[in-house]
RNA sequence: GCGGGAAUAGCUCAGUUGGUAGAGCAUCAGCCUUCCAAGCUGAGGGUCGCGGGUUCGAACCCCGUUUCCCGCUCCA
């Protein structure tokens, strides 16, 4: 993609500065944040531009080697959160496709689409429903005839489309789960207050996507619905907003960073009773990365209306029916994996020169460590090769052996790598290898036989 | 959707009045090199976003289109 730049910086104009002045500090202060991390992504292989070379689609991104590796890091971390480290959260995978009586259920045929009229002199957009006039009402212009925008994708199942029936892309992950309350309660043995999780992909026509992978039309989102007993829902909503805030710390965004962000009546959402999302203040502004929403008993007591089907939860306890609360916490995988690589970015002076280093959580960094000989002689090679293989049974590594030890150092900084592990003529007498830590670039002397363990305790998280 | 800007090698960019495309970095090969982007030699890589037009001739001028950025508008 051409990047980003439609301010040339002033000191890139003109003849080619020489390399130090490139990597001079205050130049580098002068292209915008995101430019470089746009062009990081692309060059090293994180994120791609959608079917580049057809000239690209409208906020579609593919991830590449190294970032379907941190995506899938961050994915699993998540999972592990919440179905592992909780007894009541259990998980599912529901289809994208969905019965569309589900959207009608939701609000989202009423709510996702709205009919607008564009004023054929000042150009500007409005809703029929809003105007008490036929004419616009900011220059008094003609109006066109009202247009449907549905922001949900909408495709045909079945081969023949005249026949076939319209279903929609999920907008949203949640539904799936809703649909799904009765079976896991029923299959897993679980009782209230338990949760749901999912990790899957959903589409929006947004109107305007934009700011690299911040908003696209197709995401994937990271979601538990938590079902509660209806007194309890405004204790839950608090244990889940603290634990979700704590997450987002865990895995290594600073806590200086996040913030909350409170719906106020205007903004809640028509299911909502309370709404909170986590921000995070990216170069262009504080923008919601995760929302914890008290959902109520909107969505399970809609669907038991649209489908007859009796959805109420049964208290043993209390012997008594109700129609659990549900606690949602709603995570953009693409946002929050978009906030790691923003919160990591880091450029510092090193020595003569400077480095551009993510900081990224070893137990989310795509590569786990790089296994680097000092030279290409004696034998280091092969040993490095050896330990490289030995160590990619348990870990992401790399091995690399061109260019001399600081451009390999360098190169590794760039993509995140925690740890480099040199072999040197000592490995040759001991069975020790050096380990340098990427960010404070102090080495430590670890035997060969320790290493997998060494890094073990370091790069996977529970 | 509207308005403005941009698009040339993997990245960042030069490219004079219109005359068949260059640099640095990156990558690869070789030499050198015992700890933080040293150096030397060489190589690969571009229908100048795409389509059309003007012209003897277009990266350059004109029209359309796609994508990205900024500002509106929108975001249950």
């Amino acid at each position: 993609m051409r990047s980003a730049l439609g301010r040339k910086p002033a000191s890139q104009c003109g003849a080619l500065p020489a390399r130090r002045a490139i990597l001079d500090e205050k130049t580098l202060e002068a292209v915008p944040l995101m430019d470089k991390l746009v062009s990081l992504c692309k060059r090293r292989g994180f994120i791609f531009q959608s079917s580049e070379i057809y000239g690209g689609l409208n906020s579609c991104y593919d991830y590449g080697p190294l970032g379907v590796e941190l995506k899938n890091n961050l994915k699993a971390c998540w999972w592990r959160s919440m179905t592992y480290h909780h007894d009541n959260i259990e998980g599912v995978d529901a289809s994208i496709l969905m019965h569309p009586r589900v959207w009608d259920a939701s609000g989202h045929v009423a709510g996702f689409t709205d009919p607008l009229v564009d004023c054929r002199k000042c150009r500007q957009r409005h809703r029929p429903d809003t105007l008490t006039k036929p004419v616009c009402p900011n220059c008094g212009g003609s109006l066109t005839e009202p247009r449907q925008f549905n922001l949900m994708f909408k495709t045909f199942m079945g081969p023949v489309e005249s026949t076939a029936a319209v279903v929609y892309l999920r907008p949203e992950t949640a539904q799936g789960i809703f649909v799904n309350f009765l079976n896991v309660a029923n299959s897993s043995r679980q009782k209230l207050p338990f949760g749901i999780a999912q990790i899957g992909k959903a589409f929006r026509n947004e109107i305007t996507p934009g700011n690299f992978t911040f908003r696209t039309r197709e995401f994937e989102q990271m979601e538990m619905q938590f079902f509660v007993r209806p007194d309890t829902d405004s204790e839950w909503f608090e244990r889940w907003r603290a634990e979700r805030m704590e997450w987002h710390q865990s895995i290594g965004v600073r806590k200086d960073k996040l913030r909350w962000h409170e719906h106020g009546p205007g903004e809640l959402a028509h299911y909502a009773k309370a709404a909170f999302d986590i921000q995070y203040e990216f170069p262009f502004g504080w923008q919601e990365i995760e929302g914890v929403h008290n959902r109520t008993d909107f969505d399970l007591s809609r669907h038991q209306e649209y489908s007859t089907k009796r959805l109420a939860y049964f208290d043993e306890e209390r012997k008594e029916h109700y129609v659990p609360y549900v606690i949602e916490t709603s995570a953009g995988c693409d946002r929050t994996l978009l906030t790691l690589l923003v919160d990591a970015y880091h450029e510092e002076p090193a020595g003569d020169d400077s480095r551009v280093v993510l900081r990224l959580s070893p137990k989310i960094a795509p590569v786990k460590a790089a296994v680097l000989p000092l030279v290409r002689k004696d034998g280091l090679p092969e040993l490095g090769e050896k330990i490289a293989k030995d160590l990619m049974r348990a870990f992401r590594v790399q091995y690399d052996d061109t260019a001399s030890v600081g451009k390999r150092y360098r190169r590794q900084d760039e993509i995140g790598t925690p740890y480099c592990i040199t072999i040197d003529a000592q490995t040759l007498l001991d069975q020790t290898v050096t380990v340098r830590d990427r960010d404070t670039m102090q080495q430590v002397r670890v035997n060969t036989s320790q290493l997998r363990g060494w890094l073990d305790e370091r790069v996977v998280f529970e």
